[in-house]
DNA sequence: CCCGGGCTCCACCCTCGGGCCGACGCCGCC
DNA sequence: GGCGGCGTCGGCCCGAGGGTGGAGCCCGGG
């Protein structure tokens, strides 16, 4: 075995087409990831709109793209990319993981995120992996969205009875006690007692203080 | 350049400690790990105590574990070699990725999540990209990532102005009239005013619902 | 120059929310 | 049986919250 990128069996090509505006990273990727086993570099655009007629050309496995580009932006190309050419992955390598656009890109479709800081291996292997469903993160990346998920904290942290988490829940979605009756089938004032109750015991004055409460312990309706 | 298990030049040896409580995969994983160049597999444990004993003995550069296995699991052990030998990457290895114990494992510092679908290669690339920093997910695990961070349109709320998004925020913290007024220096009355502005331009009702909105549009103080 | 928008303030009104008390039927537990 | 917690109601009070109208200031743009 051995062979390929990683592993054995007929050395799997890996077709990729490359964007990024800045001539020498372009260049340079083109030359490190061409004499990278497995990885067939079959074209190189300076701006996502170059970049989508590549890909509609060619069909690569794996769309590499900047996000900073003239034109059409990396995000912008991820998205259509994934939309008219589902059989190509997208993998964005960028000089900065703490951008703020990692969220749009992966929520357009990114299969990895990498730093322009990464080895011609590192990236290579990112293209194999995402050429065959995976993704690879940077790990910034990962920690910012894994920092940016919600609490994990899903219990009933207070001795909150289940109707009075339910109400608190309704609550948060900012139901008026008189909507929250009808929806629970019970009349305003038995809600208004869950209400001074579930407040007594989590500390609360304010309904509004309650949406707080109840989206800060993930009781909120998502 | 180029190098190990994926590429030529000299294979770089990713050492593996793997765990999982059934011996059928954990004897299968050895075997076809094995087999691959590049991956060295210096211990096999049955659960987390043992993985933890064989990770402090032969100090690896990954942990491949399951999460559900007898006494110590996967998470705690995530934690634990992570705490206690930072130069262990940790990568998850499980039946199903939609676990609800993704977030836990990643926030546990695993930089990796796969499913017992992926094919040896495939296991071999996230190990190797495990030791060279970077993380590898399963597709639906990203998926579910992205979809579980908040900030949907956290951009441009309504035709706000930024006063109005400073009160906006500050409500969103449980804070009544009065304490906006102190903590922006300005009278009670001045709030109303935004109060009313902001409440008027997005749509609102009432300050439970303001909460609500700051919430599901990003504005809230984290 | 005047106009418009943003920020600041004031006064008034009224509804809803929240605090407090008591009550009843239904449980499970001692 | 008795006790306590939970869920369900009712009534009362009153203050904060929300709605409306008006006013002054400063700034940038037509």
């Amino acid at each position: 075995m051995a062979g390929a990128a990683v592993g054995p069996g007929l050395p799997v090509m890996v077709r990729v087409v490359l964007a990024d505006d800045q001539r020498i990273v372009r260049d340079g990727l083109v030359t490190l990831l061409g004499l990278l086993p497995g990885i067939d570099v079959v074209g190189a655009a300076a701006d996502g709109g170059a970049a989508l007629d590549l890909v509609a050309e060619h069909r690569p496995d794996v769309l590499l793209t900047d996000l900073r580009m003239p034109g059409v932006d990396g995000v912008e190309a991820t998205e259509r990319v994934r939309a008219e050419h589902p059989g190509t992955a997208v993998v964005v390598l960028t000089t900065y993981v703490d951008d703020e656009a990692v969220l749009p890109a992966l929520r357009a479709g990114a299969a990895g995120w990498l730093s322009k800081d990464a080895d011609a291996e590192a990236i290579g292997r990112a293209l194999h992996a995402a050429a065959a469903g995976q993704a690879t993160l940077d790990p910034a990346v990962l920690a910012r969205l894994v920092a940016a998920a919600p609490v994990p904290a899903a219990a009933p942290p207070d001795g909150l009875t289940p109707r009075e988490v339910e109400v608190l829940a309704l609550i948060a979605e900012g139901l008026s006690n008189g909507q929250i009756a009808r929806r629970l089938v019970v009349s305003e004032a038995t809600v208004k007692t869950h209400v001074n109750h579930l407040f007594a015991k989590a500390g609360l004055r304010d309904r509004a203080q309650a949406v707080h409460y109840a989206y800060r312990h993930g009781l909120a309706g998502s």
